[in-house]
DNA sequence: ATATGTTTGAAACGAATATTTGAAAATTAT
DNA sequence: ATAATTTTCAAATATTCGTTTCAAACATAT
């Protein structure tokens, strides 16, 4: 058999306390007494703790770029005429977001720590490994996505851009804080899909938005 | 004196270095060493590292609240039968980022650094002392950019509130990373005032967006 | 059955952390 | 000047972390 049960096990429990409290902050003791697993077997089964995440990564970062491709291919084959919209673009990434959230438990909280991983932390080795490994998978999404945005300078688009992941990766990392922050009463019925949803056309807007030329110094 | 001068040097360093790395990646013999002080200073003048952390909060988030409270109260009181855009809202926000970033160095990283501990962060006190502590200062700014979205509902503000949120504490938190990140060669001379300064029609373009109600099972 | 290779387990290791201690030094008050 | 108080300093303490060790248990093949 390809992996063992106790690397199963590791798995599975490292997933979710990956999930629910980051990669730094979720300690070895943390994983393997929640998999009742020595504490060792971490170090045998995947070499280092990095290993561990480097695994996790592997095993829910490979569906959703396979199918995030999938859809654009299978876009460009049924209206091979057309270039897709920054609409039609963002709700395959909506959708492939929540396909692979339906296979996977932890998959939209583990792709945002993972996003939070590449984004946030500044000396870590394992960032660069993860930016070489799926950069590459993720070009033709930009690359269609600047398509439709052709009128702007590549400069407004970059930030544009990063505004746009801001948002996704901001909501989506801190789901359950903001639901549990109960701001307002209704919040306890908040899904995920209707928040990815309700995002689609904020972001549409923002990223075709009229650049503003007018300096500060204005008023 | 209110302060004494070996505290003083603790601030300065301990902000740089917050602002540089974050609050957890920094250590005390880091600050303590950077700031030419005995290991024990800081727990003999903060108490404790999270009283350093607290100092640090206080000293930025003071003049942030009250410099952005008295915009407001400036723009009510010159014209006095209107209600304050969005676009004019977010401009105060931006400008009173800009303002205290101006007389304090460090202020932009370590606002970000507080925005950061305070939504990521899941079981810090920390982080619930400081809500406590300021929440009621942005009432007033969050109450007039809910009054400028008047035509969606309570729940639809609620989250695009947070989109826009996400846009502002990612980018600002990933400034360097961004810039650093070569993906371009213009982003070398970027700077933190254009971009604040292009994120402005974004975000309003994206809170005023036509709320789209068409479910995901389109297409 | 026996030998060989694989996996597990309890304990210890080494490095890094924040904090505490107690005496020396410096400052301040009398 | 002297005493009292405050501040500094080097060292020790306690805790936590990822990792390593090595013998025992287990599985598998001969």
């Amino acid at each position: 058999m390809r992996q063992s049960a106790t690397a199963k096990k590791i798995m599975l429990s490292a997933e979710a306390l990956f999930a629910e409290q980051g990669f730094a902050e979720t300690t070895m003791r943390e994983i393997t007494s929640a998999a009742n697993v020595n504490l060792a077997a971490v170090n045998y089964h995947f070499g280092s703790k990095k290993g561990l995440i480097a695994a996790v990564a592997e095993k829910y970062l490979t569906p959703l770029v396979t199918h995030l491709n999938d859809a654009i291919d299978e876009r460009l084959l049924l209206k091979p005429d057309s270039t897709p919209t920054t609409e039609e673009l963002l709700e395959m990434l909506m959708r492939t977001l929540l396909q692979v959230g339906k296979s996977k438990q932890f998959a939209l909280p583990v792709f945002m720590r993972l996003l939070e991983l590449i984004y946030m932390k500044n000396q870590d080795e394992l960032r660069n490994a993860m930016i070489i490994r799926y950069r590459s998978a993720f070009a033709h999404f930009i690359e269609l996505l600047r398509q439709d945005s052709a009128v702007m300078k590549d400069e407004e688009f970059f930030w544009r851009l990063h505004f746009l992941m801001g948002s996704i990766i901001f909501t989506l990392s801190n789901f359950q804080t903001l639901v549990a922050l109960e701001m307002r009463e209704f919040e306890r019925a908040a899904e995920v899909e209707m928040t990815l949803h309700r995002m689609i056309p904020v972001l549409v807007a923002g990223l075709h938005a009229r650049a503003d030329s007018t300096p500060f110094s204005r008023l």
